[in-house]
DNA sequence: TATCATGGAAGTGGATCCAAAAATGTGTGG
DNA sequence: CCACACATTTTTGGATCCACTTCCATGATA
């Protein structure tokens, strides 16, 4: 439970929780955030809970009108494609920096963060269950993780974690992990990229890993031109 | 004065505000940041002034410690090498896009713009001055907005501000305009850009905006090198 | 004289209070 | 029966207040 940790100031805290609840979908896209309720279920007042909503507006997950609160933001398919373009030109780079500067304890460890993506895709498709279970977001994002820190360059790391800050998680995993056949690939795709990083093949691995992630963001743009009628809650 | 416009939060606009007079030099690397002393300066209470602070926190322009109080922040030399690598990937993806966009009329633009800087430098070449005047910073700053409005994608523009943001402006402009030879430089990049945009090559555009923004980074650093160990002040 | 303790001053962070704006509900008139 | 105006409620944004931490100076003691 740890309450709180004494040097943390206690808006990033609750910034960071309010975060996690979006991203794990337990508050929902289009949703209000309503101030007093986060503030009594936190336990704290309601300042620290509207500085951390205007840490994550800026962040670009939540939009606040001027005296009319804020809401989970929903994103636009066209917004989800360039923003996917972005991302797909700074992974590019971070593979192709991280082709000449990986170790073997770095291949070793995307091997296996891929292995657990494999395993988890065939008991998936023996079960027919197809939502994207915690353990599979979280080894993709360490796949992607290793890559940035192999690139060496933490700014790198930090735009990119921006750009995935703000979108909620939970639906990249359900459209990017709903449907097997993108499942599959994916994985393959990974593979492909380990092997070009293997070969120490600056290039390849760019361009592998740009054409991965441009996959992967059509796939979540498809997902959210089929989602954007419905997913106003109220 | 427009003491403030009706929609807008506040809080942004004493961030702005703040930021500002950090861009421009007003409040020197390094300085202590009191929010009492800010409060009074703007004539408001001190609430939206540490929400203020802590939006610049999140950008990376000033350093907060809890119940220590902030400070602008001192980038260290290599994290201006590293940011500026990230800010090429971008400005190159920026110069690539806009190739195959840009129309006449942005063409037009770059050309006024750079017509600007080099009649600038002459005309400080002539005098001798060497401070970076803010038309040139304005002009520069024009250049690779109109660019970036080519390339047609808000979020690759959201990035690339947002490194920019992070780093002191007037030091940068200091850095790059103080020294004739590389003004000169900027101003052939430029050109060469421009060519190559007029010219619908991509690859080339790319390349050269790369190689444009490194060579800025590159100069940008060794300035941070020699003065980082005086910048302290107080 | 040097060092450490102690008390005050200064400053930050969070809670509470208040005013203004927006949403909602109600009653009246057409 | 519908529309518009007005009152009430809800919620936000800014100001003020208070507690706690840190810094600094003064003085006591070895």
């Amino acid at each position: 439970m740890t309450p709180q940790t004494d040097d943390e100031p206690l808006v990033d805290d609750i910034a960071a929780r309010i975060r996690a609840r979006i991203m794990n979908g337990e508050l929902a896209i289009g949703k209000p955030l309503r101030q007093a309720a986060l503030a009594t279920e936190f336990g704290v007042s309601r300042t620290p809970v509207r500085e951390a909503l205007r840490q994550l507006q800026n962040g670009g997950l939540i939009e606040m009108q001027p005296n009319r609160g804020a809401v989970v933001r929903v994103p636009a398919p066209w917004e989800v494609r360039q923003a996917y373009e972005v991302r797909a030109e700074l992974e590019g780079m971070a593979a192709r920096r991280a082709a000449s500067r990986i170790t073997e304890r770095g291949l070793a460890a995307l091997r296996e963060h891929n292995a657990v993506l494999r395993e988890a895709a065939a008991r998936a498709a023996g079960e027919g269950r197809s939502a994207g279970s915690p353990t599979t977001t979280a080894a993709n994002d360490c796949f992607h993780t290793v890559i940035c820190e192999a690139a060496d360059n933490p700014w790198l790391t930090r735009m990119i974690d921006r750009i995935n800050e703000s979108f909620p998680r939970n639906v990249s995993s359900l459209a990017l992990a709903g449907d097997e056949r993108h499942r599959q690939l994916n994985i393959r795709e990974h593979d492909a990229v380990i092997e070009a990083l293997a070969a120490h093949d600056a290039d390849r691995a760019d361009a592998l890993m740009r054409e991965h992630v441009i996959s992967s963001g059509e796939h979540l743009t498809a997902w959210y031109e089929r989602r954007s009628q419905t997913v106003f809650h109220g």
